[in-house]
DNA sequence: ACCTTATATGCGCATATGCTCATCTATTAA
DNA sequence: TTAATAGATGAGCATATGCGCATATAAGGT
């Protein structure tokens, strides 16, 4: 009578609907393993084959070939086949943007920990 | 003698090190849980206090206060006590430029295949 | 048809993550 | 001190996720 479960909050005028929330979450638990980082950022200056991918990256065939599926269904890759190889590459220009944002922003963090460190070293 | 295994690849040139990778998927994780998102969208009109943000969110005060605290541990949002209340806010203004681009991503993907569904439907 | 190379996938295991209940801590008021 | 209110946290359960092994599929060459 008084809790309602599934879709609550009846979206109080703020509030995106569960449903944007779900694709933005899952947009960025696509990005939140650093092998798929790495597979990303290797794709930034082209596409590649699965091959390559892996000899960039270090990992494994399987587990290469899983993470590019992940990003592939998330679509931030793109999949095009030739003969026996299969090349990936970004799909998603925002994928530039977005780590640079983040990269950015861990930077300016880390450096206010280094002030802070120094300053209370000084003293 | 061939294969090292924790920290291979050596930096090929490209590469982010292996800590950077880490700390920018940890933080794209921070973002990858709707019921997060729904917090930080609460936030972005200014400090809440844990009732607040129960209430906006929907959420059990239990588990509203345990994403607070994965928020906060990975710098996005701030904590501030005063007297019973705890005030949570946006410490790291550029997540606001993130859920941005993300969003405008998504909006792009979703007209794209919108207009293939048009396209198909038509022909 | 058979073999080789390149990539994908089913299965199982180990760990990580989210959620809830009950309880604990912190702060203020009586 | 005791009670009341706001938040935080330990424990346990269920599900999700990452990883590797073995095997399957796809495509081209002999």
């Amino acid at each position: 009578m008084s809790s309602p479960v599934s879709t609550p909050r009846a979206e109080k005028g703020l509030g995106l609907s569960d449903q944007a929330l779900e694709l933005i979450s899952r947009r960025f638990a696509a990005l939140s393993e650093p092998m798929r980082l790495r597979l990303v950022h290797a794709l930034f200056s082209g596409e590649k084959t699965v091959g390559a991918l892996v000899a960039a990256s270090g990992g494994t065939q399987t587990n290469v070939s899983r993470h590019l599926q992940t990003l592939t269904q998330a679509h931030i890759l793109a999949r095009r086949r030739e003969g026996l190889h299969v090349f990936y590459s970004i799909a998603d220009p925002s994928i530039f943007k977005l780590c640079e944002l983040v990269c950015g922003s861990l930077e300016k963090q880390f450096t206010k920990q280094a002030g802070a460190f120094a300053t209370s070293a000084r003293r």
